[in-house]
DNA sequence: CCAAGTAGGACAGTTACCGTCCTAGATGTG
DNA sequence: CACATCTAGGACGGTAACTGTCCTACTTGG
């Protein structure tokens, strides 16, 4: 309805998003504008870089089509609560190599998600469970996108920190990088009181917040946060190394598990046999192994044998044997 | 660097999206034009809806802060593939209530995702494991999202249709809605050659194509969707009754259970008890109340007893009992 | 108080934009 | 085959909008 030119090139850009075509006299009407201008709008955002397809004959039309560069993506209300929760969902449990990404992405959304959305997305949030097994190591998304606007903004960062032993603590840091690695998060960051670098693991931060201060990063020493995270993770020997074997093919076993946690060997033609390291809760990889729909037998470590035992017995208990 | 007004505005709100403040100054640079034309564009982008937020004084600056309505989203490749990930792993089993916008979030966004995007989104969702637990019932996100496409572009629909007891037809439909209840997918659509409305399980659905015939939407008889759907389901009875008492306060049931799940009533200060309707594979229950880290007992149906007593056992041998 | 930032009015030159005319090419239908 | 319906794009003139420069006013932190 507005005159303006941009307002309309941006309408356009949302129309154009409907995966549908738009004969341009009903783009023209839709935006109050003539057909001339219509296709010059076009032309212009071709211009722009996103390929606009033309269908030409009768009952032809234009749309919006893969291009070289991400369009801005134009969504309406219910998709954005759409992808907020599920990016909430998935940032506890999200797929290896994207997890970062996932974080800034969806702080990136929750910068600008209107107020109404807000309570739609909380209320959705509160009605899924995390898939966290009661272990206590649940973050709240709202930790993961703090901490994340804090990188990208190059802004201090504060928050109470619960350390291995227990013990409470106050840190004032420079964020860095969020790393996660098998199911668990970890950030690093230059710590202002120590004045010296370090990891912490999310499930431990609470009461986040961006203190306002601007700084310059630092360069890290080891170059890679990664690779800084594997040194330090390496000293606390955080992981486990686990082996199972499987009374099905070795193929079979290799689509129905994450590719991150290895692959199984054939030990003959109907089982196969997983040794990996593993990191995370153990409880997780004991559901994970439950949900495999075949037989198998867990040889290491000793408390995964334990907690297999266990909710073996609950099981069996809960069907009343 | 100089381009005309539109092109600018929209960088510049992609800017402002980076969640951090960014003085005039800076923004002019980037830009390429005069501090004053930012302030102008600033005002006409407020104009426009989107809220900018000002800092006033030394150190001040500008930011997109939550407003009436959901800006342009402005994504870079990893935060693009990241979404487009989140989503698809989420489609076979997301939020009760969003399930469909979630759909469509993703038919649109695979619309413009360049090409070289769709690769890594591809090798990506390769590493993640359909939670589906073997009994063939996964749907491809493709599908998802094709059908997605049919209904927002009111294009015909064709597919091939596995029926109940197992017989293949071809079908050419008119879509209308897809629901999700109970983690499962279903279409509602008007079946030409039957002559009147279906509902289709997308799990058997196949080879779906969009045949590019546009129509006008018919008037579903029952009005919602979601109604028919219930009707039908009704006539079918593909839903059972479980019943099962856990060795835990309410509470603590109740905050690691799915709220559509049910509500469980408290039996005494340690205990409660949860009846209700579920729907979808009963595997898939099974696992859930074997996360739930309390003692439990399933009660009914017979086919979940069993289903828990086989877990149990299998674990139970895998632990080498 | 000063420095550095936002906010916004006034003015003049330039530019870009828009609608109304055209004509040309593609495509499916009667 | 001709026709209807769509995209594609050149030409043109009047209007409107945009931009940079130069102002002043106000806010905030050191």
């Amino acid at each position: 309805m507005s005159t303006d030119t941009p307002a309309r090139l941006l309408q356009l850009l949302s129309l154009l998003q409907t995966p549908r075509e738009w004969p341009g006299g009903e783009l023209a009407d839709r935006l109050g504008v003539s057909r001339r201008t219509v296709r010059r709008d076009v032309d212009r955002l071709r211009e722009l870089g996103y390929p606009v397809q033309a269908t030409m004959g009768a009952d032809g039309g234009y749309r919006l089509v893969a291009g070289k560069a991400m369009p801005p993506l134009v969504l309406d209300d219910e998709e954005a609560v759409a992808i907020a929760v599920g990016l909430r969902a998935g940032a506890g449990h999200a797929v290896e190599g994207v997890d970062e990404a996932s974080v800034r992405a969806l702080a990136k959304l929750e910068q600008v998600l209107p107020g109404r959305l807000r309570h739609r997305v909380a209320t959705l949030q509160a009605a899924t469970t995390p898939l966290t097994s009661g272990d206590g190591a649940s973050i709240a998304p709202e930790t993961l996108t703090v901490i994340a606007s804090t990188i990208a903004g190059r802004e201090g960062l504060r928050f109470a920190y619960r350390a291995r032993d227990g013990a409470e603590s106050r840190r004032r840091t420079e964020p860095y990088r969020l790393v996660s690695t098998e199911r668990r998060w970890y950030l690093v960051a230059y710590d202002l009181d120590r004045d010296d670098w370090r990891t912490f693991r999310v499930d431990r931060v609470s009461d986040p917040f961006a203190t306002g201060a601007r700084f310059t990063p630092r360069e890290l020493p080891t170059g890679d946060a990664a690779e800084f995270l594997r040194q330090s993770m390496q000293r606390r020997q955080d992981t486990y190394e686990f082996e199972v074997t499987f009374s099905a093919p070795a193929e079979v076993v290799a689509a129905r598990l994450p590719a991150w946690l290895g692959t199984p060997q054939p030990v003959d033609e109907h089982s196969c046999r997983l040794r990996a390291a593993a990191g995370g809760p153990m409880e997780w990889l004991a559901v994970r192994l439950a949900m495999m729909d075949c037989e198998f037998t867990v040889h290491e470590p000793p408390g995964l044998v334990g907690y297999v035992r266990d909710l073996g017995g609950r099981l069996s208990r809960a069907a009343g044997a």
